[in-house]
DNA sequence: TGCAAACCATAAC
DNA sequence: GTTATGGTTTGCA
């Protein structure tokens, strides 16, 4: 039986599922109705789940932790993951996109770079990531800095992901490589993304 | 700038 | 198998 949480928390809804101690998928949006519906589409397969009203130590913990991604602050990311049920390839991106850090970006360019494939196959990864805002999807944008799409494509997502990376900037200056798997990832600093 | 073609994993047929 | 579809990228006018 798969747990659904749901908390609503400055503003935002936030939903988990979990299975266990493990974390099956993660949401946030505006509506209870929309959370739920997103985070529905997430989960691996039609199995049977419950939506507790009581939340657990570790559901709590997961749900605070999604508002402090929102906020911009800098959390420790010590959940399981279940991914098993994702393609090899995916699970390969969003393991290399876990590491970019709080005050840089990726592009989706040098993030096919680094974990092999085209940049278009790590935008269809993005789109359909089942642990936003946990594995920081709003952390790739467009090897020319424009902000990328956000939230399944192009619509309203794209302020939310701007307003995160708002909050997020350190005032970094430089961009760095970071060494992740035996391969190079090109992070570079919030700042470097285009206003408009 | 703007547009066309190349790119590449997935899902749907 | 084959095709259609993207949160892209690059080159060239």
């Amino acid at each position: 039986m798969i747990q659904i949480y749901r908390q609503r928390m400055g503003g935002f809804w936030y939903a988990a599922a979990m299975k266990d101690d493990k974390v099956l998928a993660t949401s946030f949006a505006s509506t209870e109705e929309t959370v739920l519906r997103h985070m529905l589409d997430g989960l691996p397969f039609n199995v049977p789940f419950q939506v507790e009203d009581k939340r657990s130590q570790l559901a709590e913990k997961l749900l605070t932790t999604l508002k402090c991604i929102m906020a911009g602050e800098d959390v420790s990311l010590d959940f399981e993951l279940e991914m098993s049920h994702l393609p090899k390839y995916a699970q390969r991106v969003l393991g290399f996109l876990v590491k970019v850090p709080v005050g840089y970006v990726t592009t989706y360019g040098a993030l096919a770079k680094a974990a092999g494939g085209g940049a278009r196959a790590v935008g269809n990864v993005m789109a359909s990531n089942p642990f936003a805002p946990l594995v920081p999807c709003h952390r790739v944008v467009r090897s020319d800095f424009d902000i990328g799409g956000y939230g399944g494509g192009y619509g309203e997502g794209r302020k939310v992901k701007r307003a995160i990376l708002e909050r997020e900037d350190r005032g970094y200056n430089e961009p760095t490589e970071m060494k992740v798997n035996g391969s190079v990832l090109s992070v570079f600093p919030v700042g470097f993304v285009r206003k408009d």
